[in-house]
DNA sequence: ACGCCTTTGCAATAAAATTGCACAGATCTG
DNA sequence: CAGATCTGTGCAATTTTATTGCAAAGGCGT
């Protein structure tokens, strides 16, 4: 993990459609180096995948927001079996269990406020062990890496 | 965007490095025929970019947080200047303005408390135009979908 | 049914990835 | 310090893959 390691990870997380020889050239290598590099990267698992990138302008769930989420009971059981439920959900597109007054933060992808709607119905109704949640619809996004599904 | 694109999408949003020989297989297409369907994607946009995934076990970031942030000032040009400020440590991989108590929530990735305490140091200093900030330190991922910069 | 437009598959061509091999630099060892 | 060993490199040959022209098939409105 040298200097031009790090230089085609960063490039290739810029851009993975770019040839090989194309790369090796910027990155200042023989395309049988720079391929051995990143085939080497590949099998180390510091690179875990290439994937497409979709503009979400374009795509279907348009809307994001993120739910900050307060369960009654803490325990580890109930924590799992929460994110369970939550992560088989379409719409959710990152959920985390964290640290301080809120246990879980989720972020959606939303078509509409029907799914919204719906969504709450099935995560937050009475069974599921969940206290209070917060909504924060997202306004604008100034940063971020996140694929999308359809 | 028939039932194919659908499904090129999809497949690719998971595996991008694949053939084209082999996803025209998988979708019940010739190699040219899917090929040019690829290319229709990325020229109408719908596919952003290809990018390499890192694994996050085997990157130098790995301690992640979210931090929810209230300003004082909550005009248009104070926003865009928090933003603009936060947008650019590499710290942060994920930065949204939203609705509610909290004006901007922040995903961190992190190498260790010092970069955290030195990031703090930067965005939350009294100029800054923040009146409070709550961290929540990420316990458990259950799911995501973030590259990670070296 | 008729043209018009889009999409498809095949085959030829161009481009790219992959591999064997010999060499250079770094590190280890006696 | 010389020799052995390991890792990474570039070149060239080979294999694989992407790309393109073209004729045919399918869909759509008139």
């Amino acid at each position: 993990m040298d200097r031009i390691d790090r230089k085609l990870l960063n490039l290739m997380q810029r851009d993975a459609s770019r040839t090989n020889v194309d790369i090796a050239e910027e990155v200042g290598l023989s395309p049988s180096s720079c391929l051995r590099r990143v085939q080497r990267l590949h099998k180390s698992g510091i690179i875990d995948r290439i994937v497409a990138i979709l503009n979400p302008t374009k795509a279907e769930r348009r809307i994001k927001a993120l739910i900050t989420v307060e369960l009654k009971l803490h325990g580890e059981q109930h924590m799992r079996r929460f994110l369970k439920i939550a992560v088989a959900e379409e719409a959710v597109s990152q959920a985390y269990a964290v640290t301080g007054e809120t246990d879980v933060v989720l972020m959606l992808r939303l078509r509409d406020m029907e799914e919204f709607d719906a969504l709450c119905e099935r995560l937050f109704r009475d069974q599921t062990n969940v206290a209070r949640f917060f909504t924060m619809m997202i306004i604008r996004t100034a940063k971020e890496e996140t694929a999308i599904w359809l």
